[in-house]
DNA sequence: CGAGGTCTTGAAGACGATCAACAAACGTGG
DNA sequence: CCACGTTTGTTGATCGTCTTCAAGACCTCG
């Protein structure tokens, strides 16, 4: 099976032969866990950067008061903590949503690869300035949108993201995740995440069952959501 | 003038006489824009990034009912949209908080930089790097914190960045913006903002008069906030 | 001095949180 | 395959936070 980071970058832009190859022989080792495991903890300093190979993994933030924030999905083909690699100390932690493999990829290799290939790290940095792209949006939607707007968004979101890296197909796609963790998404109760999605399943815009998302109507998915995909930079263009 | 860019990289690791000169040679020009105005809309394709040199600007987003929210505040020192040089099309806007001044690097220098200078890159890098973290870190406010203490975090925040830019002193900073501009922030409306920044003034954390903003009990400010620095990364090592 | 923007205050209402209880699903061991 | 315990999902009731609307005060700048 193809390194997923591949197919994910060159959605982006052309890769060569060679550069292909750095990033399959970058992989050192590959590791599995079971959902709730931690990847990583807030304050670790690890010396590998962590890829997705199968599976959905969320950055998050505790508060003292217990509460969780998750800042992020990780889909496959996403480097959840690629940003190690030049902040050294983890500001959050990185937890298994569902059942995952990723590969480990050292820093030391990273650091190579942006001494000698200068296209591939603009490619890196770029995967990083979309994941940044992503926080934006979803400051938008925590921030200006109705509980409604915000699960429709994270559906529309999530629908295109496991798309283009394969793992979705046209009626919908996989998410064997609680509705508690969905609240740590999205910054609700549990309760409340039951009841937005009792309203939209109402209104025939999503069914969830047994862990799979079906969507009903994507247009008006969509509008609800206010959803436009540009910010998730799926153009195929020389960087 | 020093660049305050290169007191910002500074801050995080040590540049060469040459790194320095690289940077400084980069700014092909000056501008500067009035509070309000934009420097940059969403859906251009800019062929220069903004750094800011003096001054307060917002990357932002519209809603369709009209709805605004701010998705970072860029103060003297940031590249406002470096990532525009990997990412081409803007997914947002950025606006003038404050009277700005702004310099502008051409994209073409900074693929040149990628071409012939690794460390520099990994700095611009993690420079994008820091402020996706400052965005993990607003969605933690914004989806589990109440208005009070998200103002007060917000507060914590500017204060220790503009610090470490040499634009604030002991006793606080000028932040001569909106309280709407403050609830675009926060995500909350300006009525609201008005209320907590009340409470803030009569509990002594904060007073905020005439466009400076002055920190009335450090302790109890950052305790309200649950603030630790952590993530602003502001910490000298090899990158 | 006047006009537009900003700040302030009050009142009403919507949205989502919390609490509590129960139902359903899941997994584990017998 | 069933029994049991634990986790997850569902529902109702109540409460608090924040929004919205509206009106008046203040301020700044032409």
């Amino acid at each position: 099976m193809t390194n997923p980071l591949i197919l994910k970058l060159e959605a982006r832009d052309d890769l060569s032969d060679a550069e292909k190859a750095s990033l399959e022989n970058a992989i050192t080792e590959t590791r599995t866990f079971r959902p709730g495991d931690d990847l990583v903890r807030e304050g670790d300093r690890p010396t590998t950067s962590t890829l997705v190979l199968d599976g959905l993994c969320a950055r998050y933030k505790l508060l003292g008061s217990g509460r969780r924030q998750i800042t992020a999905i990780n889909v496959p083909g996403d480097f959840v903590d690629l940003q190690s690699f030049l902040l050294h100390e983890m500001d959050h932690g990185i937890v298994a949503l569902t059942p995952c493999r990723v590969g480990c990829v050292p820093h030391d290799t990273l650091r190579q690869l942006t001494e000698a290939e200068p296209h591939l790290t603009r490619l890196l940095w770029l995967s990083t300035v979309v994941d940044s792209g992503i926080h934006r949006q979803w400051l938008v939607a925590m921030g200006r949108m109705s509980a409604q707007g915000r699960m429709a968004h994270l559906v529309c979101e999530l629908y295109v993201r496991l798309r283009s890296a394969g793992c979705a197909d046209d009626l919908g796609f996989d998410l064997p995740i609680t509705q508690e963790a969905l609240g740590d998404i999205l910054g609700l109760s549990s309760v409340h995440v039951n009841r937005v999605l009792q309203e939209l399943r109402g209104d025939g815009l999503i069914t969830w069952r047994g862990g799979r998302l079906t969507i009903g109507d994507w247009d008006r998915l969509r509008a609800t959501a206010e959803f436009d995909p540009n910010y998730l930079n799926l153009i195929h263009e020389p960087r």
